[in-house]
RNA sequence: GGUGCCAUAGCUCAGAUGGUAGAGCAAAGGACUGAAAAUCCUUGUGUCCCCGGUUCGAUUCCUGGUGGCACCA
């Protein structure tokens, strides 16, 4: 197998999505979407997914396609798209990869460690035990199962100790055993592409943006999703603001301002994991032509 | 017009019986290998409204301004 996979990523609101329908025609491709939150069907309001008109323009894979209780991660994910990509080379010499997901993004470009998924019961005796002895009872417990990594995590960090103490209660091991974080090599060329406009450009898109998920009916996509409100899949910025309003916690001009703070929290969030990445070549979205430039100079095949 | 209260960080406010000040939110920076749009960490110098007085020293007390709020006319 041989061919490129073109990664077009940023923040959110950078203007990634119409990009990508234009490189995606440019080159024949279709779109792989790296969006965690642009997978589940019901919210696509809120997740700026692609519109009708858009999915009709190029074929995407993996928008909509899950059911908000579903269990996903980039695990699952990275394999998934590498299945994926399998295929599409066989007829592709350019498939392009695009979402601010950053995690899921490495997880394809560079794996993920292989470790068990855990079971619902193991996590249910986790989570229980968590809400009875403390997050300081989960740090001695993860002490003495696996005391390489209690000196690499974050201690107050309770999704990363409950994790590991899953994992290691599950193996009956040591999670830090199975931490290998070694590169996968892929059997295809990958170009990263960075999409980034100056601060105040990018937050005025966001703000425009929210006011526009608003005019397109976010408010009632919001109050049909209330019911599910505490999976995980909706803890998720422009819904759980809208839950705090109808849970009378703030009032709707407060929950819409919150919305633009968190998205702009988030993007900034998505540019200090991307600036580490020395893979990554930045441009304006504007540079269409000098990113297809660059695309072609460092493709595998065409 | 009179009386009273208030004026401190971008915002809301706390505080020192006089030794130049601190919380929350906002903002900025960072971490990140399994539900990641998640989760977590770090960062607080600002004419303490202005002029003058008392004092070794005033943002703190006093006089007078200015602005805001309340009540009385």
């Amino acid at each position: 197998m041989s061919g490129t996979l073109i990664v077009l990523t940023g923040p959110t609101g950078v203007g990634k999505t119409e990009l990508s329908l234009q490189l995606a025609e440019h080159y024949g491709s279709p779109v792989v979407s790296a969006d965690s939150r642009q997978f589940y069907r019901d919210i696509p309001i809120g997740t700026a997914a692609p519109t009708a008109e858009q999915l009709a323009r190029v074929k995407h894979y993996f928008v909509g396609q899950l059911a908000l209780t579903d269990y996903y991660s980039a695990s699952c994910y990275e394999e998934d798209v590498l299945k994926l990509l399998d295929t599409l080379f066989t007829t592709h010499g350019h498939v392009l990869l695009t979402g601010g997901s950053m995690m899921y993004i490495d997880a394809v470009c560079k794996g993920i460690d292989d470790i068990p998924t855990i079971t619902d019961e193991v996590r249910r005796e986790v989570a229980a035990h968590y809400h009875e002895a403390g997050l300081e009872a989960l740090c001695e417990e993860l002490k003495s199962l696996d005391p390489v990594y209690y000196g690499e995590v974050d201690l107050k960090n309770y999704k990363r100790v409950i994790h590991a103490i899953e994992i290691c209660r599950q193996t009956g091991g040591r999670y830090s055993d199975l931490r290998t974080r070694q590169v996968k090599q892929r059997p295809f060329g990958i170009v990263k592409i960075g999409l980034i406009r100056p601060r105040e450009e990018l937050f005025e898109r966001i703000a425009r943006r929210t006011e526009q998920m608003i005019a397109d009916g976010l408010l009632d996509e919001a109050r049909r999703m209330y019911p599910y409100r505490h999976l995980n899949s909706l803890n998720t910025v422009g819904y759980k603001e809208l839950f705090a309003y109808f849970d009378g916690e703030m009032t709707f001009d407060e929950a819409v301002e919150k919305i633009k703070r968190n998205t702009r929290v988030y993007s900034k969030k998505q540019v200090t994991w991307y600036k580490k990445d020395p893979d990554m070549r930045w441009f304006s979205p504007d540079d269409k032509e000098a990113i297809i430039e660059y695309i072609d100079e460092n493709s595998q095949s065409k």
